[in-house]
DNA sequence: CTAATTCCTAGTTATTTACTTGGAATTCGT
DNA sequence: ACGAATTCCAAGTAAATAACTAGGAATTAG
């Protein structure tokens, strides 16, 4: 039941994006510097991110990647479904019927049902926002001088 | 985010062996055929389940196993944590601070923490009584002849 | 024109999953 | 006492997936 490192990378770079929202294009290279990852291997989790329309991609020197919305309209759903697939625990929740050998009436099924929308509930109702807004509580909780970071 | 088939099998086992609660030892043979699993894979998964005290195995012709306990005191927490390793979406969760990097004070953290609260609450809440409850509500619901299989 | 970038396709390696194989130990029924 | 049915145990293996790497074409600011 793990995510995978593209969604746990992806969101990481988001969330990186949406740090730097507003000071025009952050080049892959240096997002992939500063959360640690490889930079080729960012780009495919860039790519299906831009072509959902979650962001924008300035090419050529000094271009780059910002959010195509604001940061209060991209939830965190979006981004790890995009780089997941769909969040369930098991396919029959998602491949309808067919999948499901109904042998014991899916009894199996309503538990991951519910697993499923559990997670989803909790991954709709968040936004890079709200993530912005959790990181700045944190700076101020445990280092008041960093403030300005 | 997919369970495996450890943690799907080994449910299906367990609610099989609960549906057949009470009437001796049920061998892997019986489940594996019933649920169309792999005898020695089944062998396998009931292992765990058995080192941990979920359910008893008798040796021998005309052996199998049993539910340790009653289906009201087992929950799909306990079965599939065994069998998946703990549900969190990913490792800091659980292995502490260690594995973070604390790049960004950790964000995403939080989003993982809620993720693996909500999926908890879920299963911690099912027992395999839960399941044999629904079963039966199932079955009356759609096929009220069969009540009786 | 050049350096810095995105963009695209195709490898490759490592890890994990999902089994299979083979056989020893145990126990019921006859 | 014997044989068939079982649990129990340890390895091995094949397939799938994850996690990258490699190489290069296209684009654009300076």
């Amino acid at each position: 039941m793990r995510l995978s490192t593209k969604g746990r990378y992806g969101l990481k770079a988001m969330f990186d994006l949406a740090l730097n929202d507003g000071s025009g294009p952050i080049s892959l290279g240096t997002i992939a510097e500063r959360q640690g990852i490889s930079i080729h291997y960012l780009e495919q989790l860039v790519s299906p991110l831009r072509k959902a329309g979650l962001l924008k991609s300035v090419r050529g020197a000094q271009g780059g990647y910002l959010l195509a919305k604001q940061p209060s309209e991209i939830s965190v759903r979006e981004i790890l479904e995009l780089l997941e697939g769909s969040l369930a625990p098991a396919s029959c929740v998602t491949d309808g019927e067919n999948s499901c050998d109904h042998s014991d009436f899916c009894v199996s099924r309503m538990i991951y049902d519910r697993i499923y929308e559990s997670i989803n509930e909790v991954v709709d109702n968040i936004s890079l926002q709200d993530m912005l807004d959790e990181q700045y509580r944190n700076l101020q909780d445990s280092i008041p001088d960093m403030k300005n970071n």
